[in-house]
DNA sequence: CGGAATCCTTGTAGATACTG
DNA sequence: CAGTATCTACAAGGATTCCG
């Protein structure tokens, strides 16, 4: 402990064991589905991202971008020029992953009316007093 | 606010505006998706979901549980039985959010080693004090 | 059996300011 | 331009206890 949290996922050994929380886990923070459909066109500048993605920090960003570059899901390249210019782009392996994605996103997208009447209902039918106020 | 928190989500009108963030916050809690791999093989009951996902604490289930049914992922039977017995089963729309799920722990185990090793050999190269300790 | 209520500890993220 | 550092807030999650 004692070390200060300095935004990189600091446990070492967490013990997974659940394969399918494992890959959850690298997708699961609120930036990163964004990032990798945002770095899916190719490779991508770090303002342009910030710019692309609505509401990301910059903090957020680098921490994210950082945590994507160590599971080996984004490459990093640093052009020597003045000003800076840093590249991220999409390993093969992300490639992949962002396939599967856009199979969810497809999902989330036919179904999301569906989602949206069931909450509805649900609500309508558990806290009435919400709505004779 | 004052209302404390009883555990469903608040948020009335959170005004998401991404569909990409609809979806996964629907997936992204810890114990989301085990519960939908857990029932994807038909009705399940209460204890036994709370006996099949390793971890999970009692309260964690049921809120998952709830917030699920809210969605209109689950279904919700009560037998009125004694003891009482209580079934949880995947709607249809669920059931297609599964398949989609299974891509996703397929890129998974396709890829577990990869990304271990990437995050080994990044952790290496960047806090090399860690290893002579 | 299947929860709900309560309390408490953490991770995750936001705001802000500073730097090579 | 592309980041760090620091400090803070909040919500997710864990542990425990009680209830119909």
């Amino acid at each position: 402990m004692s070390q200060r949290n300095t935004g990189v996922t600091t446990q070492v050994v967490n013990a997974h064991a659940c394969p399918v929380r494992e890959v959850l886990d690298r997708v699961a923070g609120k930036w990163s589905v964004q990032i990798l459909v945002a770095a899916a066109h190719g490779p991508i500048r770090f303002t342009e991202l910030e710019r692309g993605i609505e509401g990301i920090s910059r903090r957020m960003l680098a921490l994210t971008l950082r945590n994507l570059e160590r599971d080996g899901l984004v490459t990093r390249t640093v052009h020597p020029t003045v000003p800076p210019k840093v590249e991220y782009e999409l390993t093969p392996v992300a490639v992949e992953l962002h396939e599967t994605l856009l199979r969810l996103t497809d999902w989330a997208e036919r179904n999301r009316e569906y989602v949206a009447k069931a909450r509805a209902a649900y609500d309508a039918e558990h806290q009435p007093e919400l709505l004779d106020a």
